[in-house]
DNA sequence: CTTTGAGAGTACCGATCTGTACTGTCGGGT
DNA sequence: ACCCGACAGTACAGATCGGTACTCTCAAAG
């Protein structure tokens, strides 16, 4: 069944994320998944097999999350602030340790494999921001999104080594600078719709 | 003699960089320093105070190179984005892996040591930009202080996983809009005094 | 010449990790 | 009643790692 494979999956997502890939071994994610290493290694031919299909659900996982919450917010520019408002909340979450993907690529730096999740994560990153841009009529889209994605992982990477939630806040204010609003403050998801499921992905 | 000791240090530094903390033994590191064992836990009582004393002594150079080649920059905003520039030819290295700090801490999760060591190398480096936006009468240089370090650090990440030195560049630009220029393309340490050590702390 | 200390090189110990093999158990289909 | 596949649990092999102990060399000081 696949229902075993799932589990295992979960599981190593959350320890991986939590330790980092180098410090988690199988046992303690077969031990933890309550399954057998048989198990483990009947659906992931090996560790590095387990930790690429963890990092693609992931990546997948975020995405579609960022899609979903920010597709529906009100147009205008703060329908690219949409996206911010919700990494704040994500990145504001107490065991909050960073983006796993890039914490991964920098956990994994031999494999290729891995690397290229990664490349890809940032570009489905790049053209969501590009979407949400261009429905705000925000001028030159792929400078914009490269930029506002500078200001993403940035706050991802200062929130977790700080360990205080300012990051987002000061990424939010500085996209709003590069999008053409001076200073808006107001939530632009804090709409009457706001019925999406903004729990983080992790 | 302390020559040793900085022998072993200058190949841990190297090693740790390009392959990890984890991915790289105390015995390649005195084999690929010509040193033995014994002198490394002469120096290190453990590989952790190696990976602390390598780390510590890799930030404050990052730092002094930082304050050496924009403290003489000429007066006016291009004095912030005198940092960009320096950041743009280091981070455009063929080999460049991200931030040193950054990695670290993500390699080693479980020592509060490291953590206070990369908090403390962003808070200098948050102290750098406030040093420059004051120089340069940007207003409010706290909070824009922070908001470049965004996007310095997703530079460096972006830039580690893409492969490609565009980020740099977006980082400058995006940072020119946030002390106030429009677009301003001209880099600001090309005036006459280009003397400085312009080599990467790496 | 002798002594002393720094350091290179090597062998080794215990622990841990990945990956494999094997045994025992449970549940559903024939 | 029988069987068979899925799975948990354990044991094991091979390799590697951090850390320690030991020997050998060499160069400078007395």
């Amino acid at each position: 069944m696949t229902e075993t494979r799932a589990r295992i999956l979960d599981t190593a997502m959350a320890l991986f994320y939590a330790h980092g890939v180098h410090a988690v071994g199988v046992n303690a994610i077969a031990a933890r998944a309550a399954a057998s290493k048989l198990s483990l290694y009947k659906y992931f031919q090996s560790k590095e097999h387990l930790v690429r299909a963890m990092l693609t659900e992931h990546s997948d996982r975020i995405h579609s999350w960022l899609e979903r919450n920010t597709a529906q917010a009100p147009p205008g520019p703060g329908r690219v602030l949409a996206v911010f408002d919700l990494l704040i909340d994500w990145f504001a979450q107490p065991n909050y340790r960073g983006c796993a993907v890039v914490n991964t690529v920098t956990d994994t730096r031999a494999d290729p494999a891995i690397a290229a999740i990664a490349r890809t994560h940032l570009a489905r990153y790049r053209g969501l921001l590009e979407d949400r841009l261009r429905e705000a009529h925000v001028a030159d889209p792929p400078v914009v999104a490269r930029q506002l994605l500078l200001l993403i992982e940035g706050a991802s990477v200062v929130t977790s080594i700080d360990g205080t939630p300012t990051a987002g806040n000061d990424a939010r204010a500085a996209a709003a600078r590069l999008v053409g609003l001076a200073g808006s403050v107001t939530s632009a998801t804090a709409g009457p719709d706001r019925t999406a499921d903004h729990r983080a992905p992790a």
